[in-house]
DNA sequence: CATTAGCACTCGAATAGGGGGAGTGCTAAC
DNA sequence: GTTAGCACTCCCCCTATTCGAGTGCTAATG
């Protein structure tokens, strides 16, 4: 039983329908409101071989059907043709984007309330990571009696502090001595290649006053190996309570609970593949509270290498033409204002 | 009619059981769980007193009686004893508290996670305002092109940075003499001493090149004027989602987006009093989506001030005596931290 | 031979009816 | 003042019934 034209029709139809109306479709509906030209029974047999070929489903005898997750998966690989972007989405993106100086975690953090504004689903953006950012400055400075504060810049805007205790004889000069080295040694280099070496270096430097100066060090090491880590930005979690699919509090507990999980979204949002809007449907997302749900996403860039995903989140029932091309050029217009 | 004894065991026994169960009590449940060595008939007698005076509730005849929002105040007021707080918990208090070497922010960030874990309830709360912290370093470091953060050391520990645009013809001695200038013009200011003044006197110095630099030295000023704001920090939010009375999504659905708006939330944070802990039951909260809840809110401080807040978020029927204690102990927790 | 009209059938949703039970309020007795 | 007794109320839960949308099958049609 192959796919013929009206099949393909149907089949669309019956998503397009229950994408908008969230309950089941039945034939009726379809021979009326997407003219084909044939009756409710022509349609009747199609539904029954499309059941059949596992792309539809049937709630219970005598409701109309759903499409199954591989429906979806067929709609999204050959029927769907997506929606361009309008015009004016493009110039909100545009204008809050690109006019924008802002650091990079800002620029992130702005994308995801859009992202979410604009699709009515929920946005989960990964916010690059500064590992292979080189070292612009670094400054060391005291605090009240017995801490410290020490300030890292990379050279992309990244700032980073971090605050540690230290003994309380040192003196203006030790500071000055330390931010020196650090600067000396450190700067150009990336976070990433900080470690081994280089603090051996800094350790042979600091032969006078050694005792002190080298528990120093060591602790702004400590301090600088930690949370080179990627951060995630969620906007409009709360859209999730629109749709009819999670009125019960049980399913929205499980979701949010694992939108809280930093590690989760981490891992659902890891790239795999370089470029273009990748569509997880269901269970295809393995995560088992996400077997309901399905995952846009796309990965934007910077130096024209892969730095940060971005991704949609809404039930499997999910405007997927109109929304898959608002990744899609999101991903691009980010990728055009970080290049700036 | 006045408040006899009985009358307070009976409501109290009440309150008690519906905060417990969360369904509406009949005598006979207080006559026999709560032996106040009266019969059920008694018992109804005083509820129906009770309810005359407005401290109880009928949801229908022939239901049992809830508490109303005013028999919750009497309770809060006049009967509830503060039950302790568990040597336990208050060790997981000090615990993390305590012996943490951490930034402010960090401290209040992990003190709300805390708090809503100990209580089941959500937490807020609103990190203090640094406006009359005292400046110790600022630093003003070259980007990429054009670009040029601002780093801002206040003496407390607390870090912030800012980028900005300048033009691309500053060079090193440009940024080492405005971090100079700014150093020693506003070192051992607070940042709201800073605005009128002190900018003019700077200027002054900028003799050479004053076209360039004063435009940078404005938009400096820019910069630290903005967001001197507080914070705030919630904590198991999704505590919500357990309770009976936040079964609708619509419910819910408004809580959460009152809990997204900061100004909301500040708002309610503000505090009222000094010292104590101030609980604020159903519609005496004012904000219409608040009418179900009941917050109960303490101030923390530093050197003898106030500076922040701790708000916990739960329905009317709240565990107020297990809870309030909780509450008050960890402002004192958090106040004891933050002196160190 | 695909298409369609017709029709019986199915099954959930909505509606209605009917105990059952928890709890009340009242009264009269203690 | 307290309590037992009792009629009454009203929600909750269960079942039965209806209703209707939608199906699948069959036979008729072009």
């Amino acid at each position: 039983m192959n796919m013929d034209e009206r099949k393909q029709q149907v089949l669309q139809a019956i998503i397009l329908d229950y994408i908008a109306t969230a309950d089941p479709v039945g034939s009726r509906t379809i021979a009326r409101k997407y003219n084909l030209g044939v009756s409710p029974a022509t349609v009747r047999n199609e539904m029954a071989d499309l059941e059949e070929m596992g792309l539809l489903e049937q709630p219970h005898t005598s409701a109309g059907r759903i499409p199954s997750q591989l429906g979806y998966r067929y709609y999204v690989d050959c029927l769907m043709q997506k929606e361009p972007v309008k015009k004016e989405t493009k110039e909100i993106i545009r204008g809050i984007l690109i006019n924008r100086i802002k650091e990079t975690e800002n620029l992130i953090q702005i994308s995801s309330k859009l992202l979410s504004q604009l699709t009515n689903y929920t946005a989960l953006v990964l916010a690059p990571f500064f590992g292979k950012n080189v070292l612009r400055h670094i400054q060391f400075l005291p605090m009240e009696q017995g801490k410290a504060v020490i300030v890292i810049v990379l050279d992309n805007g990244h700032v980073e502090h971090r605050m540690m205790d230290v003994p309380e004889s040192l003196n203006a000069a030790d500071y000055a001595a330390i931010t020196g080295l650090l600067n000396e040694h450190l700067k150009g280099l990336s976070l990433e290649q900080w470690r081994p070496s280089v603090m051996k270096a800094i350790f042979r430097e600091l032969k006078y006053q050694k005792d002190v100066l080298q528990q120093v060090i060591e602790q702004i090491e400590d301090s600088l190996a930690v949370e080179q880590e990627q951060k995630v930005f969620l906007g409009g979690t709360l859209n999730i309570l629109n749709q009819p699919e999670f009125k019960q509090i049980e399913k929205v507990k499980t979701l949010f609970e694992l939108l809280e999980e930093e590690k989760f979204l981490k891992e659902v949002l890891n790239p795999e593949q370089e470029t273009g809007v990748l569509v997880k449907i269901g269970s295809e997302n393995l995560h088992e509270g996400m077997k309901d749900c399905s995952l846009i996403t796309a990965t934007y860039r910077l130096d024209g290498k892969v730095i940060g995903t971005i991704g949609l989140l809404g039930p499997t029932r999910m405007e997927y033409s109109r929304v898959t091309s608002i990744v899609e050029f999101l991903t691009y217009a980010l990728t055009e204002s970080l290049s700036k």
